[in-house]
DNA sequence: GCAGATTAGTTAGCATAGCTAACTAAATTG
DNA sequence: CAATTTAGTTAGCTATGCTAACTAATCTGC
């Protein structure tokens, strides 16, 4: 708040910068999740299950690894898959591993969500100029490469 | 995926654009879950504690609809807060409605958090140019605008 | 001015999702 | 082949989301 000019990013427009991203992720979250719902499928287990749909299939760890959560919440996660018939587990060579697939029903699942998730955000996209939208697209590429290196 | 030209914005431009902020907000705010635990504050109620701080005391209702959660899980949230001496509730002339007000604990205990979150996004930020960074916080505004209209 | 309706918030009960600690089973290593 | 390492699961805690059902206070209409 104070501190006005640091080396190439103030501190108070970075404190800014980092409420605002923490409040739009939540918020976006937020709305996103009662679109969702309708599919009956919990926010953790549909971004698990878009991983495998458009990632291919993989390990319990990895698939930990990629979603960022520890191996026993991903278990869980993917125990309510498999009982919904969206996933399946399948043995491999390595006793101890698991492969991950989704199932076709679990594929349907996510296109359907995806299909709900769009048409929300479509509705509000509508409200921005073409070049804002284009510029959204800008900003996602930016909003991934930090959130890689965070 | 096919489709590649409507009115003004692709069918399939909108499907990815769509998952890829559902995305991107469900990885950011796994990453920034990591310093938040420090503060032994969840995310919902640093959400609410937020909104308490920079936003003026309100009823517990208002600040359900300032959140979009219903009411009796800020109720849930605040007693949370309540409970950690980071917000207390005051009584107004209307008997059935509560005044929430952050206690100075709760702001410094905020601010805590703010300090620890620019601190990681910062970090992250510093592999973007400084134009880069810039253009960021414009299209904060734009997700903001995009997230009012959701 | 009081009976009934409305409004604000809480309580109870359910599900998902995050964690750590402690376990089993399989593979690797020395 | 014994000891270690690796992959996953189970158990148990907390936090957050919901709806349904409740209490208490206020408002409305006659």
């Amino acid at each position: 708040m104070t501190d006005v000019k640091s080396k190439s990013f103030s501190a108070g427009k970075a404190f800014e910068t980092a409420d605002r991203l923490h409040s739009a992720a939540i918020h976006l979250l937020r709305r996103l999740r009662v679109r969702d719902r309708e599919s009956g499928v919990g926010p953790a287990q549909l971004s698990a299950l878009s991983v495998l749909v458009f990632g291919g299939p993989r390990s319990l760890g990895e698939l930990a690894d990629a979603e960022q959560v520890r191996p026993p919440t991903m278990s869980r996660i993917v125990s309510g898959l498999e009982r919904e018939g969206l996933v399946r587990r399948h043995a491999t060579e390595d006793g101890r591993r698991v492969r991950l697939e989704a199932s076709a029903k679990g594929t349907k699942i996510l296109q359907e969500g995806r299909k709900r998730r769009v048409e929300s955000l479509a509705k509000a996209l509508s409200s921005l100029s073409e070049k804002e939208q284009g510029q959204l697209g800008d900003f996602l590429e930016l909003l991934q490469q930090v959130i890689r290196n965070l």
